[in-house]
This record gives C-alpha cells, sequence and structure tokens, in this order.
DNA sequence: ATCATAGAGTTAGAAATCCAAACTATTTTC
DNA sequence: GAAAATAGTTTGGATTTCTAACTCTATGAT
C-alpha cells in the first residue's frame, strides 16, 4: 500500500511517471506551437510575444514586472521584448503619475487587432490539429491543463516561494 | 471536416478550447522546466540538450537527421548542437561504415553518466513540483500527454516518417 | 529637510540558439 | 561516368536572454 508520509518509496511510480512523460512530451508541443507560429506569415510574432500581448489584453495597464513574472524572464529580457513591441507600435508604454518607478503598458489599437489575428491564427492551427480528439479526450486534456497550471502559474496564491518555483526576475 | 455544428452559437467549441488552454499552459510549464534545468548547477545541459542525450540513450546509434526531427529542428541547428556535445565528450560521433554520408551518434560513457545525473535531477524536481497531485490526478495528466504525444510526436524511431514534421525545413 | 536606501526599469555586453544559404562528401540513377 | 539525390557541415546573421551596471523615483531615518 502507498504509504502517505512524505512519499519517499512507494509512489515512485505514479508522480516520476508523471514527471517523465510530462517532460518528453511539453517540449514536443511547444516546440510545434514555435514552429507554428513561424509560419504565421500575418503577423511574425514569437510565442512568447503573442503571450505577452494577451497578457496585457487582459491585463490593461500592467507594470512591466507583472508581464515579466507572468512570463517567467527577467526584468531586462522582458523590457527588451516590449521595447520591440513598442518599436512596432503594438503596445503603449508609458509612465504610471502615481508611481514614476512604474510602467504603464496597454495594447494599441494595432496591437489589439495584431492580437486578435495572430491568436486566431495560433490558436485556430492548434485547434485543427486538435481535431483529432474526441469530446472526451479534449475534456482531458482541459482538467490536465488546469491541473499543471495551478502548479506552475507565476501568481500561485499560495505558495508562490518554494525553492522549485524561484523566479528568476529575483536572486 | 469540422463538426462543430452543434456548437455554433455557444462560446467556444470544446477543441477551441482546448487549444487556448494548451497554447496559455504549455509555455508555462516549459519555461518551469528551462529555469529549473539552469538551476542545476552540476550539469549545465539545456532542455534540448538533455532531451538529445535521451533520445541518443534510447536510440543508440541514430543518425543525425534522425536527432534533428525528434527534436524538431533543422539539421544545421541540431549538428551545431551536437557538435557542442561531442566537444564536451558527451556524444561520440562516427561515419557510419554502411553508408558513409550517414553520422552515426552514440553516448559516450560520460554521456551516459551525465544523462544519468541530469535526468534524475530534472525529472527529480519535476516530480517533487508533481507532489501536490493526487494518484488520480498524476494519471489524468499522463492520459492527456500520451494523447498529446500521438498528435504531437515526429514519427517513431526505425520506422518511416509518414508527414509528421516537415515543418522545420520548409515552409 | 536631507541624505541614505530600496524599488522599477533600462542599457550594455556577452553567450546561446536557431535558421537559411552555400558548401562538401557520398551514394544512387540514368 | 556524369547528373541528381542524400546526409551533414560551415557560414553568416537574427533573435533571445542572461548578468552587471546604471538611471530615476519613492520612502524613511535622523
Amino acid at each position: 500500500m502507498t504509504t502517505n508520509q512524505t512519499n519517499e518509496i512507494s509512489n515512485e511510480s505514479t508522480n516520476e511517471q508523471c514527471a517523465r512523460i510530462v517532460f518528453e512530451v511539453v517540449p514536443q508541443v511547444m516546440q510545434s506551437m514555435r514552429i507554428e507560429m513561424r509560419r504565421q506569415r500575418g503577423s511574425d510574432l514569437s510565442v512568447l510575444q503573442l503571450r505577452a500581448l494577451a497578457y496585457l489584453g487582459r491585463n490593461p495597464g500592467s507594470p512591466l514586472s507583472a508581464l515579466a513574472e507572468h512570463a517567467g524572464l527577467t526584468l531586462p529580457s522582458m523590457s527588451s521584448q516590449v521595447s520591440g513591441l513598442v518599436a512596432r507600435s503594438l503596445i503603449d508604454r508609458s509612465i504610471s503619475p502615481e508611481d514614476r518607478r512604474f510602467v504603464t503598458l496597454t495594447l494599441t489599437e494595432q496591437g489589439k487587432s495584431v492580437l486578435d489575428a495572430a491568436r486566431h491564427n495560433a490558436q485556430g492551427s492548434l485547434a485543427k490539429t486538435l481535431e483529432v480528439f474526441s469530446a472526451e479526450e479534449c475534456a482531458t486534456v482541459i482538467e490536465a491543463m488546469k491541473l499543471l497550471e495551478r502548479v506552475f502559474a507565476p501568481s500561485s496564491p499560495e505558495h508562490s516561494q518554494t525553492e522549485a518555483s524561484k523566479q528568476p526576475a529575483k536572486a
């Protein structure tokens, strides 16, 4: 029987099997997404850039640090990415009047339309790939994604600073 | 063809919902894996490099093209990566005696031990992160990964490639 | 009030990654 | 035997992302 103390000896199979297959499959899916994004000749966005635009669509006026944390990047890396998107007129970057240290990031009108188009393309082709799944299989994938999201989401309200999820934004 | 006639009025087909959450969660998990790999100060391998070593562990003597296809990289990119691993004495690269155009890639003894250690570390910390899951939740994740693997995996080793990954080569 | 300190973000410099184009070497085909 | 095809490498460049050092702004201690 499985000991529920610290799971040191038993439960090795299920947990480690899960870790092994996640480590095997997630990079494959990610690579397919990158390739598909690169194929989209309309918007020329990376997966990260599209995710950044989508985040700003959901959270207009976010500071840079929130975006960096959401993406799992350092502040300089995200600053560079944002500079590129500002130069492409997809993001408006202005100084917060309340606290002038903060930056306020918002999608421009062009950013909104590019986001809409790119998201439609990317998720559309992904959905097309997933068309072979039955509704039940889709539900399984969705449920698994929600589980993984709970564990890997950056702004997890519970234990955001365990050693495994120490973010690179601060060291 | 599309079978979403019943869902046209409602929000979103199950497929599209699945695509959206996959596009949201997979990059997060991937980024966490990258950060965790970078924290491992013993081996200094990227996710891709570890995956390449693992592939060669399972398929000794593979040619470069098989490795490139498995990783979803172009031949030049994978050639460069392999050169780095050869320079670090983790991979032995020799010319196939049967067909001298092919290269035969094998793990060195050092490569095997580095692979073992790195895989243990990477999947161990991943398993630790997944410890919050119950056995049932783990099973859901495993099942979903198997589903995604069926759709996104390149062709299986020692087998003909059907149509899996012609994406990275040409557009 | 003033100066020290901390926080948010940017810039600079370097390293890694990856691709397309061009190239070499080998095998197959005609 | 020449031409075409195949496997891989080299080259050159674009992108990404890090650390370290910097600027600017807010807070706080005295």
